[in-house]
DNA sequence: CGATAAAGTCTCGATATCGAGATACCGGGG
DNA sequence: CCCCGGTATCTCGATATCGAGACTTTATCG
């Protein structure tokens, strides 16, 4: 009934009675239910040898659509990753043989980031693997409860992604 | 009406239309908040000199009520990182004159981390901080349903924390 | 008691991330 | 046609994290 969370608002409430922590109740357990899933997530994209960093960047890839091709730049935003981390990953995908560069004629400044035939195989095996421990995850809770998780999430993540 | 993630899960079942892609729903938002709240918390607490990290371990000991000391293993698990790390962040803290390692005399393997005058001051004025930012997150919904919400999470996080 | 398992912490090498600066290219205004 | 602000990507040094192994101390069990 009761979880972590739960213990660190009545401590705080026992050492600071006169402070609303009231909001730690839910973002607390958002950040930590993320580090949780980030580990788990790790532990079932093992056996297909992907790190999730990987994953996420396949992922984003593949479902672009044909030609499974984004830029750098599009990657960063999809990924909330930055600059820097973004040619670090590809570069070590593209060693792997799972991505490929490619020069973008449109506009000579930027890439192309396209998925190989052997990146395409292994994001959707992933994918499939993610989404079986996800329901697992999500069975402590009704369908109709997981609509409302949604929704109430999509309203805080809202504000962050408008720019 | 729509975040980043609607347009994911669109795309999604645009190419894979077989698949069931609704557990990322809700659990895609999660990781995907708890990324943008940890880079605002950490420009809150850049007013403070203060590192995300850096809070978490303070405020933990801060929580635990008088003398304000715990063990190196205690905020292993309470900040859900590993012994190096905490080793790590202990070292820095200690250097920066907001905690001190204390030997323990009941178990002379271990060691006891307290929080100094300036570490209590610190961290009360960043929490203060934080909980102002998190009201303003939090204000995109109405209060009953940051109690939906908060329980719907505890639910979900109970699993992880059961051992 | 003595041996062995277990627990607590630290060391240290490998690795992923960040972010400021460098480089190359685009497009519009003069 | 040239300049220049803006954009796309990469480089590279600093830093935080992880995790296996080392070391010490405690607990357990024959």
């Amino acid at each position: 009934m009761a979880d972590e969370v739960d213990l660190i608002l009545a401590a705080w409430a026992r050492e600071l009675p006169e402070a609303d922590v009231s909001p730690l109740g839910s973002l607390s357990r958002i950040s930590r239910l993320a580090r949780h899933l980030d580990r788990a997530r790790s532990a079932a994209f093992a056996a297909h040898d992907l790190e999730g960093w990987e994953f996420d960047v396949l992922a984003a890839l593949r479902r672009a659509g044909r030609p499974y091709e984004l830029s750098p730049g599009e990657l960063i935003r999809q990924t909330l990753s930055t600059s820097g981390t973004m040619t670090n990953r590809v570069n070590r995908l593209e060693a792997r043989g799972l991505v490929v560069r490619q020069p973008n004629a449109d506009d000579r400044r930027g890439v192309r980031v396209r998925l190989t035939e052997a990146g395409q195989g292994l994001v959707q095996d992933a994918l499939a693997d993610l989404l079986d421990y996800e329901r697992q995850v999500l069975a402590a809770i009704e369908p109709a409860e997981r609509e409302q998780l949604a929704a109430l999430l999509r309203r805080l993540l809202a504000p962050f992604e408008e720019s």
